[in-house]
DNA sequence: CGGAAAATAGTTATCGATAACATATTGAGC
DNA sequence: GCTCAATATGTTATCGATAACTATTTTCCG
């Protein structure tokens, strides 16, 4: 309870003058370097445990110009997706002591804006971000900034800086194949109609496409609403989807999530899954596996884009000046379960 | 692609004589101060767009001996109740433009100890800390800080600091009582026996309390594995529960996704809910509003406890010193579902 | 044993913004 | 016109750790 400081707070210089040393000497203590004897360290570490020292990174940072942060940027933490990112490129960046500065986007582009000016003051390492689409002023302020900027889960086409993503048009191609070939011609969509979820529109973009690759019109559109869309979305999607489309036999989601709302959905209307209807999902989210048809759907490979990024970023901060910015192209895997046929 | 600063950065000073004023003023400017000239302030910040200035908080950090921003640890980020904790805090740090330092225990208190150490290096101005177990040096490490912590999620009997939480027992205690005014009598209890989640060991510890309240013996309790345990642990724990328990007629589990993964597996073997099993979760998951049948479950507000710290936080920061720490005690509420009768 | 290299420690100036204090200008009231 | 207060700006020193440099031993070799 007794918060408040007695006397002012330890610095090194105190440690230094109670030892007899320089504050050089103790700075040198507390980084390991080579060229300090070990007794002498062994004194200061013992004396700065006794006095209650605590390293004052804030003017660590100033003097080194190192803040040993990187900033990062998601639509939203609370998508278990993105939080298996966060959660390995945190993990591989702990490695070297490197922390993140989390914000949430909330999936706007505006709010992404803010945000990063906000970060920026910081003076983070390195930026990453979930997503590509971002305001023109964000754009023109990351094009100045002097750290490496990562864009991931996407493939822009004109990147900011590095790239490690993946193709959400051609994953969904997997989906749409693998329909077409186990005869279902009725495939619907849900969700991805909305600006403000670029990764739901590309998915979208992509089962149009793979439909025409096999000569089959995309009209079974059906929205799902703003984002996150999630389960309760994907139980009333399923359901705007029988009205507009009864005679669909295959329904691919945005995700997992919606596609679990969707199948259950069909568990109360006495819809059969996959006999009378087929359905898929995308993010191999742990529900996938769990519910009852297990859901196929595409593996993302969520931690690994989270893991990946953490090395790009520390070979980043190490190696030496790049001519070109690097682009990291993740394969996603498509997984077969029970609720496709 | 042009990363690399072509001079120096820019700073203050620069600004400053390029108007032929002083730093001090550009300062000021920067502030809002009310003593700068309406005037003077808008060619300063318009010369500092043109510079391409920014902002650096780390000298002013170190100089006001502020860092704006708040250390945070979580078990897990990937569980959706503390994602939307640390959401709502973070929306709530927000408003007064305070940041987030996240950090994952991963449900390991030493883990704990080593990153609540690298986070005090960085001098946040307050410490939240989800739970309420630590190992003997954080608790010396933290009762010695100079910023106020909070411990959150639960209700410690010896808290370091200030307290936002409820009582995970009590919340139990809820549950079992509807199942047994509901006429079940051989309930059984599914996860909280490892060492490493807190808060399942207290419900577990609350149905056992509530059995005896009712003059009935807890013997069920069905181990689901270490933490973090998810829909797959409760998938198999409920095959353990039928070979271990063969006649229980009320499951409780530790949370919603355990008790999905049961539902789900009852869904296989062709066990049916509620009429042959009652099944309660925790923690009032998008899940079970949407699974078949929805989960009777009780809601802990974790957005709310996330919203409540935000604003304690913002009452210390700005408040006089305060005679006691604070305690806040959130009810959770029994939500009711068809998973039991 | 002489001398060069290695090991260890100290000095001084600095990172960039800003608190605290000092100064200059304007205006209001009598 | 004069004083006092309010407004607007400038000066200097400082937050705490550390880069860059210098100074002093110690070690090791031919």
């Amino acid at each position: 309870m007794k918060k408040a400081a007695q006397g002012g707070k330890v610095k090194m210089s105190d440690i230094a003058s109670a030892l007899g040393v320089s504050a050089m000497t103790v700075s040198r203590a507390f980084r390991g370097d080579a060229g300090i004897n070990a007794q002498t360290r062994a004194r200061i570490l013992s004396k700065a445990e006794e006095l209650g020292y605590v390293f004052d990174s804030t003017a660590s940072n100033l003097r080194q110009n190192r803040t040993g942060f990187v900033a990062v940027t998601v639509p939203s933490i609370e998508n278990a997706n993105f939080s298996a990112t966060v959660r390995e490129l945190s993990r591989g960046l702990l490695k070297r002591n490197i922390q993140i500065l989390l914000a949430n986007t909330e999936y706007d582009p505006e709010e992404e804006e803010r945000l990063i000016a906000q970060l920026l003051r910081r003076n983070p390492e390195a930026i990453v971000l979930t997503g590509a689409q971002h305001t023109a002023k964000t754009r023109a302020l990351l094009s100045k900034a002097p750290m490496p900027v990562i864009e991931i889960w996407d493939l822009p086409a004109k990147p900011i800086g590095h790239v490690v993503g993946f193709s959400n048009e051609a994953s969904v191609r997997g989906l749409v194949d693998h329909m077409v070939k186990s005869g279902r011609r009725r495939l619907a969509f849900l969700g991805g109609e909305t600006a403000h979820d670029p990764r739901g529109a590309q998915r979208r973009a992509g089962f149009v496409e793979a439909m025409a690759g096999h000569g089959l019109e995309a009209t079974r559109l059906v929205p799902a609403g703003a984002a996150p869309v999630g389960m309760t979305e994907g139980a009333s999607g399923l359901e705007l989807m029988r009205t507009l489309f009864p005679d669909t036999d295959g329904l691919i989601c945005v995700s997992d999530l919606v596609a679990f709302g969707a199948l259950a959905q069909c568990h109360r209307l006495g819809v059969k899954v996959p006999e009378d209807l087929a359905i898929a999902g995308f993010g191999n989210y742990e529900i996938g596996r769990i519910c009852e048809p297990p859901l196929t759907t595409i593996d993302v490979h969520a931690g690994l884009i989270g893991s990946r990024t953490a090395d790009m970023v520390l070979g980043l901060l190490e190696g030496t000046p790049l001519a070109a910015p690097l682009r990291q192209v993740l394969q996603p895997d498509l997984i077969l379960r029970r609720s496709t046929p």
